[in-house]
DNA sequence: GCTTGACCTCAACTTAAGTTGAGCTTGTAG
DNA sequence: CTACAAGCTCAACTTAAGTTGAGGTCAAGC
């Protein structure tokens, strides 16, 4: 029984329920480490279990890979989070999710209104009017976040 | 004073705030029509504002451009929404938010709980497993939402 | 009558987060 | 020692919602 703290991708895979081919795109992220065997194939610390977790629940949060991953880099020596990183990451978390909901209380609120309203108008609706503002304010709620490299969508 | 009630695809974009190119999208998605002149320029009568605006709503409340257009397209003849047909959409799509929203406080809570707790240990982790569930149960708030043809990916 | 500027089509590119497949190597169990 | 499972790399594909650009037409002002 030699230390059987090294993991292979499939067994990764298994014990944290994301694909090999997920693993290997996180790795080529930077969000993970592995060190090579002598015949070229990845062996994994038992912390990988860890950084994997928190990228999950990060996602479900709403955090892109790119932050995630930053957020891990941005670590003292890029460590994996230890209990006191943890809580300062999943409270930074926890208020972005604050946030998004509050704006999508908004929103909510806004259709609700609207839903009795003259919008049909389309000039005097309050989703419209205020909608434009709070979209353009990026809350996370659209599906696909560009950042638009050049915007020429200028009015007038 | 000919009836000016004729717009060019400049001044939806002008007046909608929207590209014109994403104008040319939705048409070439079925979510606006438009008529052609002799020159083969586009035409557009004075309800595809309304049309635009609904979609813009929808998009920020979090609906993709395919069931905006399935709601559309659901209406009877294909119309522009009427007050009515406008009540019955974005009632729905209020719920649908709803929803949404209560799925985020789901998390955010067992994010709260997450924080002082012995997630580290990863197999004790409410979140870890809890969240799992949430998450398959297809909330809104992942950046991309891939189908998965087919899912490969069963435990053990 | 010609030159802008708005319009047209169509294809290719973008981002995110992976997946799928081909073609090849490793490692292990019988 | 030889299969066969698991691993490797790399490229191409996927979805969504457009954008960007090339190459060509239309309309209006001067």
């Amino acid at each position: 029984m030699a230390p059987v703290t090294e993991l292979t991708v499939g067994q990764v895979a298994m014990r944290s329920g994301v694909a090999v081919s997920a693993l290997h795109f996180y790795e080529a992220r930077g969000l993970i480490r592995s060190h090579r065997t002598s015949g070229n194939q990845r062996r994994y610390g038992r912390d990988v279990l860890r950084r994997v977790a928190i990228i999950k629940v990060a996602q479900e949060v709403g955090i892109s890979l790119a932050e995630i991953g930053e957020a891990l880099a941005s670590l003292p020596e890029g460590r994996t989070p230890t209990r006191d990183d943890w809580n300062l990451l999943s409270t930074a978390w926890r208020d972005g999710l604050d946030h998004k909901i509050a704006q999508l209380k908004k929103l909510r609120d806004g259709l609700t209104d609207c839903i009795g309203c003259g919008c049909m108008s389309i000039d005097k609706c309050p989703l419209r009017n205020k909608g434009d503002r709070l979209a353009r304010e990026g809350m996370g709620a659209r599906r696909l976040i560009l950042p638009s490299p050049r915007s020429r969508g200028e009015g007038a």
